[in-house]
RNA sequence: GCGGACGUGGCGAAAUCGGUAGACGCAGCAGACUUAAAAUCUGCCUCUCCUUGAGAAUGCGGGUUCAAGUCCCGCCGUCCGCACCA
């Protein structure tokens, strides 16, 4: 009997027996009577090596994966590669590689190093996003979707580096500067393909009540993404003329507070604003400093409240006495709602601040009490009420007055109720190389045409040279220039690609069926989905997960699937964590640089001291991670795994360590050590129940993956199983032991099953059966308490009688020398668990 | 600014319905084994005090209740999200 367990030779062992016998390969044959499940955590981006956060992810779904096997399921856990992206072209601008070399390079690395945890995955059905077989695909979706009128093309705003000759991502724009070059970001108007997601935004909002197995705070993020509003829009007259409009138009939320109108403002982008910049330069002015602000939610609202005062004036619809002045105010957005508000000081924030600044009446409309109509107003109120200085409003609560306003705006013929969405089209376009290429000739004489099916997919070309500024796509003529699929004109290819989101958009479909000659096969794809468990960050929260929400309805919409939500259960995990280390220079060091001093730290080179700072997420700026394979070297793929699992609940971030990757390792070689003990005679009642709980419980936590109690009840049984002396009850209790970790540490699992001289493979075993006889009680503690401290405990038989409890509580000499002769006043009794006597 | 989450020992945490706060683990301390170390095993391990016992304690201040980590009100603090990184 060896006496430990040797991860070097075993783990290698077991995943290739895994792999010859594809023992997790997904069935999905539709004879086949087990229940289906499909488990599934967001697929990586290949950018170079495994990261601690994707063992996390990868351990979290492989437990359920293994433990649905064991439960019976035919299992679905496949992984791929999300793999076109900036980062392979900034690696082909820094390094001179090609992004397809980087890609696939990091993508052999990492897949040899996810090989290496013994993730229960079905390799079979690997994919990456950047090889023609899938984008090609791809392709032929966008198309359907362009023949269903949801795909169409506009002029939109960039962020341009002049420099780079580039767009940027807004990550990419620092300080109003691009991150590279360092040059001034311009804005630069593109014409931009779009897809309609805006049609489907009343649809994506109502699916969010059903989706009970998504965390509240993903459907809460969601939600306001969407951004239903409610209310009206109208026109407000001016009194001259400006930018050939005689009247402006604005959407409120609240009509109600219309006679508290002090003002009107229009956004820096509105036609009015722009018209009257190119003839006033002090207009101009104000206008270029709002634009060098940020234009984030965040940004807007923070910022100081500014405007501009045009001079001009609005005609108040309900009260032709009414004079507003129009303003150009840094806070209205051009492209919510319609561009231009009307501000009501006594009731918004915003509205407060603003006419505060620039001593604009204060009107108060609503009231709390009628009574109090005319108290100033010294905060915005923006609680319920009743309205009051409102003419024919007067008396009515906030959502009466509303809906009257919006009912006397339509028969007036002056506005209309309306529901604006915060959500807006999904702008697609890259002008990027190192992505999906969209599938459209532009004609000079036909338009936009379509790529017809037959010539699909458009394939990348792979002669392209990064060392000029600017999208590659641009200086490929060989590529770009063919002819007019309509008029055999010559035509161009369209050069910009598809953003990346579109690719994570379907991909769950393509693992569950991947036909060659189509996307994916609708009877196939629907067996198994949606979903039942889709794990991954929560960084993901909105828009990858409503993108792919998205998708999922445009293909229903055109009939290619039957399913409208793609994942019925979402988990979004936490971040791993680690403490971080600064010189006295102030720069960073890695935890291999350091050393610990007593309860100082030091430098490991030459004893200089170290300030560990906060824990924090793992990052290269902070040089705080830890590479996962060196780990797995030292402690083999089970300590990884279970320590991963251990005492951080899995939603929370898991902060790593050395001492707690040392602890998973020791009780790796524990569970070896309980595993390989003798056997024994005679039972032990006691033992049987604890392994019984401990079998419920193990099972109970998988399933609410909550991973962390998981393993807490994996330690309560093992020190259950070595206290108690050798008998059949313990030799079976650490038998069973093995398949209960299985799941966690499946390398242990097979190596102790085979060595317990059981046949076939543990990831093959049925989970142990609970006896719920068992599970039951015969005897309970009940807690004595007095005045509601406790003072005594004592052991009875569960089901005890009230009068009984009552009794056996007055008994106890802690309980007498507190009541000494006072009568109780009352006694409370709960039956099985305590006694309360109040003095 | 708006929206949300969270706050429990030295640390990660547990406490399913309002019913014995701190399960389980890490670190630490003491001991056994050892020539020694590692590994392993045993015990201790919230704080305070007048330590055979008692008191306090789940961010702070109130409240409801026989009973509050859990429910209610008000504060304080930390973290996250708010449109083209994946």
């Amino acid at each position: 009997m060896t006496s430990r367990f040797n991860p070097a030779t075993a783990d290698a062992r077991w995943q290739r027996t895994w792999e010859d016998r594809q023992t997790f390969r997904a069935s999905g044959a539709v004879g086949d009577p087990r229940p289906r499940a499909y488990v599934l955590e967001m697929f990586p981006y290949p950018s170079g090596r495994i990261h601690m956060g994707h063992v996390r992810n990868y351990t979290m779904g492989d437990v359920l994966a293994r433990y649905r096997r064991m439960r019976g399921a035919d299992v679905l856990h496949p992984m791929g590669w999300d793999a076109f992206g900036m980062p392979a072209e900034n690696a082909a601008i820094e390094k001179g590689v090609h992004p397809g070399d980087w890609t696939r390079a990091n993508i052999a690395t990492m897949r040899a190093q996810l090989k290496r945890l013994g993730f229960a995955l079905d390799w079979s059905r690997e994919l990456a996003t950047c090889e023609p077989d899938y984008y090609g695909h791809e392709q032929a979706l966008f198309l359907d979707l362009f023949d269903a009128g949801l795909v169409y093309r506009r002029e939109s705003e960039v962020n341009w580096d002049p420099v780079d000759a580039t767009v940027l991502a807004n990550e990419q724009v620092i300080d109003g500067r691009g991150w590279r070059s360092g040059a001034l970001v311009e804005r630069r108007k593109l014409n931009q393909w779009f897809l309609k997601i805006t049609d489907f935004a009343e649809d994506l909002l109502e699916g969010l009540g059903a989706l009970d197995g998504w965390p509240d705070k993903v459907r809460l993020m969601q939600e306001n993404w969407i951004g239903k509003s409610q209310g009206l829009k109208f026109r407000f007259r001016l009194t001259a003329p400006a930018a050939g409009l005689d009247e402006v138009e604005v959407f409120t939320t609240r009509p109600d507070t219309i006679f508290g109108a002090s003002f009107v403002a229009v956004s820096p982008d509105h036609p009015i604003a722009l018209d009257l910049a190119a003839r006033d330069p002090a207009a101009a002015a104000f206008i270029a400093d709002c634009k060098a602000r940020g234009t984030t939610a965040a940004e807007l609202e923070t910022a100081e409240k500014k405007g501009f005062d045009t001079g001009l004036t609005a005609l108040h619809p309900l009260d032709p006495d009414s004079r507003l002045p129009l303003f150009i105010a840094n806070f209205v957005l051009m492209d919510y709602g319609s561009g231009a508000v009307f501000g009501v000081p006594a009731h918004d924030a915003r509205d407060f601040e603003f006419a505060t600044k620039y001593s604009l009446p204060i009107n108060r409309v609503v009231a709390a009490e009628p009574a109090a109509a005319a108290d100033l107003v010294h905060e915005a109120e923006t609680g319920a009420g009743v309205l009051v200085n409102s003419r024919f409003l007067d008396g009515l609560d906030v959502p009466a007055a509303k809906a009257e306003v919006i009912a006397r705006a339509e028969a007036g013929g002056w506005g209309q109720g309306t529901t604006v969405w915060r959500l807006r089209d999904w702008g697609v376009s890259r002008q990027r190389y190192w992505g999906t290429p969209i599938p459209v000739i532009h004609c000079a004489a036909c338009g936009p045409v379509p790529v017809p099916r037959d010539q699909l997919p458009v394939v990348l070309p792979q002669d392209v040279s990064f060392d000029q500024p600017g999208n590659p796509l641009d200086r490929a003529p060989a590529w770009s220039d063919v002819a007019c699929p309509r008029c055999a004109a010559p035509a161009r290819r369209e050069t910009d690609t598809l953003d990346t989101f579109v690719n994570s958009s379907w991909y769950f479909l393509r693992f569950a069926s991947q036909p060659s000659d189509q996307p994916f096969d609708r009877a196939e794809a629907e067996r198994w989905l949606p979903v039942g468990q889709y794990i991954g960050g929560v960084e993901h929260a909105i828009l990858h997960l409503l993108y792919a929400r998205f998708w999922m309805r445009a293909l229903q919409r055109i009939g290619r699937i039957g399913i409208a939500e793609p994942f019925t259960g979402l988990f979004t995990q936490g971040m791993v964590t680690h403490e971080t280390y600064r010189a006295g220079d102030g720069s960073w060091l890695s935890p291999d640089e350091v050393q610990r001093d007593g309860d100082d730290w030091t430098t490991l080179a030459d004893g200089a001291p170290v300030t560990a700072g906060r824990v924090e997420k793992m990052s290269k700026s902070k040089r705080n991670t830890i590479d996962p394979e060196p780990i797995v070297d030292q402690y083999g793929a089970d300590a990884v795994r279970w320590f991963m699992l251990s005492d951080s609940p899995p939603e929370r971030d898991l902060p790593w360590s050395a001492a707690g990757i040392e602890g998973a390792w020791r009780f790796i070689q524990r569970l070896w050590r309980l595993t390989q003990s003798e056997p024994g005679d005679g039972a032990d009642p006691a033992l049987d129940r604890k392994l019984h709980a401990g079998i419920a419980a193990v099972g109970a936590n998988i399933e609410a993956l909550a991973f962390n109690k998981a393993v807490a009840s994996i330690h309560e049984l093992a020190n259950a199983i070595d206290k108690a002396p050798p008998s059949a009850s313990r030799a079976a209790a650490a038998a069973t032991l093995i398949r209960l970790v299985s799941p966690m540490a499946p390398h242990l699992a097979e190596e102790a099953w085979a060595a317990a001289g059981n046949s076939g493979l543990v990831a093959d075993a049925a989970w142990p059966m609970v006896d719920a006889a068992l599970l039951v009680e015969d005897q309970v503690t009940l807690a004595l308490q007095v005045n509601g401290k406790l003072r005594d405990t004592v052991t009875a038989a569960k089901g005890v009688a009230r009068d009984e409890m009552e009794r056996l509580a007055l008994a106890s000499d802690k309980v007498r020398k507190l009541l000494g002769d006072a009568a109780p006043r009352k006694i409370v009794v709960v039956p099985d668990r305590l006694v309360n006597i109040v003095l």
